[in-house]
DNA sequence: TATTTTTTAGAATTAAATTTGGTAATTAAA
DNA sequence: TTTAATTACCAAATTTAATTCTAAAAAATA
């Protein structure tokens, strides 16, 4: 199987990460191919892992989760097993939707939703500030978010 | 139009989350509805905007963005306009994906993309140091990410 | 309790996905 | 350069799923 990807891929890449549902017949007048090769190399894209997996994306807002932060957390390294007990800690936190190991003055940037004010402290006095590796942290508040590409930034 | 949700369009939403592109059919088995109310409870969470898109996920290291990294930017307001400015610029560069307005030293926290180090020096010497309402950035480089959860933290 | 409204299931219909078989184009080998 | 092998493609047929429709059941209201 040849891993090269051609412009076709990359437009139906760039297709189902603008729209996950849209249905095989409109990607191939799209591609200008007919439905089958279409078919053919959308899954073959699937089966490569070029494409993970389809999301629904959700109003968070409406939701009811209107507190969106960033934690920059800085690690206290005494112990040798320090970054294992934190990853472990944060996969039990399910208020954190994702955990970056980042260089700069903090060890890991977290991203957290919570609905209000009230059960961001509770996030932070009962469960951020337990973990016992956790040497200090800041909280970015997410005041809006002006851009938020589905798409990744490729060539073609 | 009730905007309440029960326990039916909570784990829809959940479903549709961890799988963009569930069938309809294989849906209304797991909520344990027949398929044309799954449908329309689906079409229902759409039209009133619960449900705002849907995407495919691709592998960008797979693809060539072997650098992603988060960026902290301060910005010089002197002008009356500094945050339009900035915004108008960051749209214009596609290897920004995301955008926060945040609380904290920063005010902007920017997510890029890109394919190697050589084409991240271009990006923060040709187009971020280049806007004029920059005052500082720093850079804080994704080494390994091990939480990322296509879908939010709810109650149900 | 009677009436209205909403939600649902099941059948019928429509549309899409998938498979199949054959052809053209490309690539590799002689 | 010719031939063989492989790959990619299209069109049509088939299978499967989505969607619509009708009527019954459940829930809400009077």
């Amino acid at each position: 199987m040849a891993t090269e990807l051609d412009k076709i891929d990359f437009k139906i890449l760039r297709l189902l990460q603008e729209n996950g549902r849209i249905t095989n017949l409109l990607l191939s007048q799209e591609i200008g191919l007919s439905p089958a090769p279409t078919l053919e190399r959308v899954r073959k894209l699937e089966m490569s892992g070029f494409i993970k997996s389809y999301h629904a994306l959700v109003d968070e807002e409406k939701l009811g989760l209107g507190i969106k932060t960033f934690i920059q957390v800085q690690l206290d390294f005494h112990k040798n097993n320090t970054i294992q007990i934190f990853l472990d800690e944060v996969n039990l936190i399910k208020e954190i939707t994702e955990c970056h190991h980042v260089t700069g003055q903090a060890d890991f940037l977290l991203k957290v939703y919570v609905s209000d004010i009230k059960a961001y402290e509770r996030l932070i006095m009962d469960k951020i500030s337990k973990i016992s590796v956790v040497k200090t942290f800041q909280t970015m508040m997410i005041m809006s978010t002006t851009k938020k590409e589905p798409i990744v930034p490729l060539e073609y």
